[in-house]
DNA sequence: TATGTCAGGTTATCAGACAAGTCTTGCGCA
DNA sequence: TGCGCAAGACTTGTCTGATAACCTGACATA
């Protein structure tokens, strides 16, 4: 009978105990958890808060649950992978996030330039029209932004590359509107026009180096545009 | 009265409704969500199951609760990188896997010629010396190829590359450890430690140029072993 | 041996209650 | 009038007990 302090939610304590045991393959892959019962006695809690605990394996991967059955510590490869938020998202995390983002767009640009499919180059056309009519507001700037990524995201026929572009850029964006940028929305407006174009036109041409060349200098652009130095070399 | 169709569980449907309206920012963050009393009347279901669909949301960082406050949209920075397990890790999912692990590999080893620190070339030096003793099993083999790439992660002085390559290169060790692979221990082992040694070398010599085109031979090598091939060229 | 049935055990859901924390509101006081 | 503060309403966290749906393994039977 484990005695829990009562600083972090008890779930949550009980469930990084039973997540230890997992991870340390004390419980390996199809092994059966104890009851629900014989949790209640070991950690002197109720069932809803086992309940609670297991749910929170359960949301994470851990274990799955079969009604009647019992909860089952689930095979490593049916995880999902799972990055944490960083806790304070100052102008360090925010370079290092920008870091781990630049190599991911480069390669989903040379992807895109060899696998896109005509719907995957419509959509790209589709995302730069939008920035040929002129600036309006910084809102409607960042979600052009996104859906051109975005696109050449789903162009890779990845679905990897889209799901964690899709997460890393939304957060990436969400700072830069907090920020507000240092220059005019005319120009923002304008260099990120050019820099798209570029992209576009080397996606379109199919040549995947002068996409991932023109996606380097665009990554390097934003990045100087929001205050970071990028001290990256021709790979 | 028989159900012949299975319906996921009360608490996941409610969950994804919910999750539909804050993705939808019918509910924008900061939003507070009705009370538990109230969403039982409004689905009609017991407390306990809106406590689980609400701790799903909270699990996957779209909500907070406070107790006695109540439960609020997350802001968006404040949610987790998540990708969702593939439904098979079949050949095709497995490349696409190894598509998204190459550049973010390559880049971890440009940054850590860059960046590491005495420690990390002292713990990477460590890594390799484990491929100094012959073969012993395929378990020995990976672990050590794990520790590898892992300290190379550290070296970057980037904890995103870190999460993100331990992540996924766990799921890649565990599908290669499933294959058990088409050549002998040895030659993988002779192989590896070849292959880990150039990259090594270069990160020591603090050549990042070096150091990418190590270790994209060296993803491009074990691609090849493992039978997927990559119609990449250089960047 | 093969098969159908049943009993016991396990999770899913329900219902009601109290504890602990938060927010609002109104009252007393300066 | 304006401010401080405490009481009370409200909300989530935890506990308790019960029923329904479901799974597993043993057992009887042909």
């Amino acid at each position: 009978m484990t005695e829990f302090a009562r600083v972090p939610q008890l779930s949550t304590r009980i469930a990084t105990h039973l997540q230890t045991r997992i991870e340390a393959e004390t419980w390996p892959p199809g092994t059966r958890l104890p009851t629900e019962a014989q949790m209640m006695q070991e950690f002197g809690v109720s069932r809803a808060v086992i309940r609670e605990a297991i749910a929170q394996l359960r949301n994470a991967g851990l274990v799955e649950t079969r009604q009647g059955a019992g909860a089952f510590v689930a095979a490593p490869g049916a995880r999902p992978i799972r990055l944490e938020p960083a806790q304070t998202m100052d102008r360090r995390a925010f370079a290092k996030l920008y870091e781990l983002r630049t190599p991911l767009e480069v390669e989903a640009a040379g992807l895109a330039a060899q696998n896109a499919r005509k719907p995957d180059l419509a959509r790209l056309a589709q995302a730069m029209a939008r920035f040929d009519v002129p600036e309006e507001s910084i809102e409607a700037s960042v979600a052009a932004d996104l859906e051109f990524h975005h696109a050449i995201a789903l162009a890779t026929q990845n679905p990897y590359f889209v799901q964690v572009l899709a997460a890393i850029s939304d957060r990436i964006a969400h700072v830069i509107r907090a920020a507000r940028a240092e220059m005019t929305l005319a120009d923002l407006h304008a260099r990120t026009r050019s820099e798209h174009g570029a992209i576009c036109a080397a996606i379109t041409a199919r040549d995947p180096q002068a996409a991932r060349a023109a996606m380097r200098a665009h990554m390097a652009g934003g990045a100087a545009r929001i205050g970071l130095r990028q001290k990256q070399g021709p790979t």
